[in-house]
DNA sequence: TGTTATTTTGTGTACGTGCACAAAATAAAT
DNA sequence: ATTTATTTTGTGCACGTACACAAAATAACA
């Protein structure tokens, strides 16, 4: 029923080709000489058997081990980064036995001189790969050029700059899932209504890339679809630190404004919304928000939030880590451009969602 | 920055404790005999320094091997079932090494006799673990407490019987699927719609549980938003095998009856209905169904199907195996019981979820 | 043909753990 | 005190692979 798949070892191979193990270990990792005759013996009997090594085996005699650096932002507890932390972590453990070590740089993602710092440090440990989100186009550029000088191989997370020569990316298509939060925003909608744009103002910040595709995305939904015409959008800037002022500000835009329909906000702030619309009584707005946050759960089985659009971060740090590892450990083919699923989650397919993160 | 993970191996706890590595190892595994003086002792140590073993190094040393039977329907290309042998055999590829060896065996779904015979064959291959979903409640009952009886564990995939004695669970909460198909029905739907939904029928079917669950769930839904009164529901029975007749059947309910709003099944055949629906020419219907088959998203991304809800079966019979393994092998503690994601796709999130299936 | 240089091949040990078996320590019996 | 039985402990090999080094085979040259 089952192919018979083999537990032909080295040595047993080596008896086949009539050669010691040495050389058809010669001949597997091409190195050392092996004369012409005995390469050809052995191939034969490589070609006839299918031979897959023991990866445990080979990890276990194996004399290298490989150091990873990860870089992405310094964040608080409940960011999206806290996450793709954990992602790195979970990796770590699980490759550990792989002599993969995994090491964690920071940097401030509103200040671009703190990445060049970390960049220098992460240099200074002599890393085997480094994963890393590029959050400054520019500095990103110049770190990466230093690391393919010393061919050290690197991935991005989260986003990407597309000239450079990284080994592999994972990450959401922004754009697409701007569009599909588009989509679920304007079904159910009545024709001609008014809808909120809230972005978050932030002093320093270069205006993440991720949320302005998405808004992008969210744009050339309504275009596709002739909304422009019969839509009110109101765009209005959120400030980060003031709950106060904010609250002002909106019930301005309530008083002036009648019949605001729904709102939304493409970074994964939509909990902030949330207590907004809840403490200035407006919980019939359809809200619709980025990423799984602790906070942003608990306004979504509420009923405030409608929608949240997730990217599964944890995976995409995971998956990074497992590939590099492939790719440097066990020479395996892996995927350069992975998008990862835009999940969409109402308040009854959050449990289950998270649950299954393994 | 990160903790120092000891490089503690067996030999070194040996020596901190004063005995030989043979003691540690039998306090490590309860095996032999050990006097209190030299289990407390070792014990200190082990406490001290949170010693993980090396599992590769483990697996290799170890004598014991593990086969495993997964016993599930026999089923045609495209069927759901497909996609559960592929996560099956994902995780027969990298357990190998472990020594976990897979086979797969078959019963024929409608015909409770071919489980009975399928069972005893199972039983003769004196297996370490079994992975089966129960299409048939009293037989796979009998054939449980067989296995219970001789110390074989094994685990539930698809659905499960509660009152068996299993190990863990993986599946969809059926009722809740179809509760969140009744809410993405029902949202942009007019007040007073009529509303189709449609069974297969087929000889000797038991009518799976699955299906009937989902049904449940839908209901339930209406019921909660009070859509009794205001919904008129027609029940269709659609024949397995004759797309003539079940056209023939569908025009009349078109000609009977006008304004047919949406449409819903609760097994995976959307594609069928959404076969007809293009060649009776009513593509502006509402179209809801079940999981990610090939045909069906042919169906999804021609927008003649607007949701589909899946649940990641590949996943659950990969991670069947693998916490089967995880318990034998590793004696880790893990879940029983399992929910998968219920996942909400639509024609702009369906390509980059199949992608990132790993 | 012998000697040396060069190419090619074979052997042994290590990785960290499991497990069988021998050795040592202790207890029991005479 | 000696033998014997019993408990407890230590040692050595195996798993399948990588890799260093020694050994053998061949080529080059005198």
């Amino acid at each position: 029923m089952e192919k018979a798949k083999g537990k032909i070892r080295i040595k047993d191979i080596a008896r086949m080709a009539g050669v010691s193990a040495g050389t058809v270990d010669r001949v597997l990792h091409q190195r050392g000489i092996v004369s012409e005759k005995s390469r050809k013996a052995v191939n034969k009997v490589l070609e006839e058997i299918n031979y897959s090594p023991n990866l445990l085996a080979r990890s276990l005699a194996s004399k290298k081990s490989y150091r990873f650096i990860c870089l992405f932002p310094a964040y608080q507890k409940g960011e999206y980064w806290e996450s793709i932390e954990k992602g790195f972590r979970q990796a770590a453990e699980e490759f550990e036995n792989y002599k993969v070590e995994v090491l964690i740089e920071y940097f401030n993602q509103f200040d671009s001189s703190s990445f060049v710092e970390a960049a220098k440090t992460v240099m200074k440990y002599e890393p085997n790969a480094v994963i890393m989100s590029p959050v400054f186009r520019q500095e990103t550029l110049e770190f990466t050029h230093q690391l393919s000088e010393k061919n050290i191989p690197f991935s991005f997370i989260d986003s990407m700059i597309e000239d450079a020569d990284f080994i592999a990316y994972y990450g959401q298509h922004s754009s697409l899932s701007g569009y599909i939060g588009g989509k679920l925003l304007f079904q159910s909608l009545p024709p001609n209504s008014r809808i909120l744009i809230l972005h978050t103002f932030r002093k320093g910040s270069s205006g993440a890339i991720q949320t302005e595709n998405r808004k992008k995305g969210f744009l050339r939904y309504m275009e596709e679809n002739r909304l422009n015409d019969t839509t009110e959008l109101l765009s209005v800037e959120i400030f980060e630190d003031d709950d106060e002022r904010n609250i002002k500000l909106l019930q301005k835009i309530f008083d002036e404004c009648q019949g605001i329909q729904a709102a939304i906000t493409f970074n994964s702030k939509v909990h902030r919304l949330a207590k907004y619309f809840k403490i200035l009584s407006h919980p019939e707005i359809k809200l619709i928000g980025y990423d799984v946050l602790e906070e942003n759960i608990t306004y979504l089985k509420e009923d405030i939030v409608s929608y949240l659009i997730a990217q599964r971060p944890e995976k995409q740090a995971y998956c990074s880590i497992r590939d590099m590892s492939y790719h440097l450990i066990f020479n395996r083919k892996i995927n350069r451009i992975n998008y990862v699923p835009i999940d969409i989650l109402i308040k009854e397919n959050i449990d289950y969602y998270l649950n299954f993160n393994e």
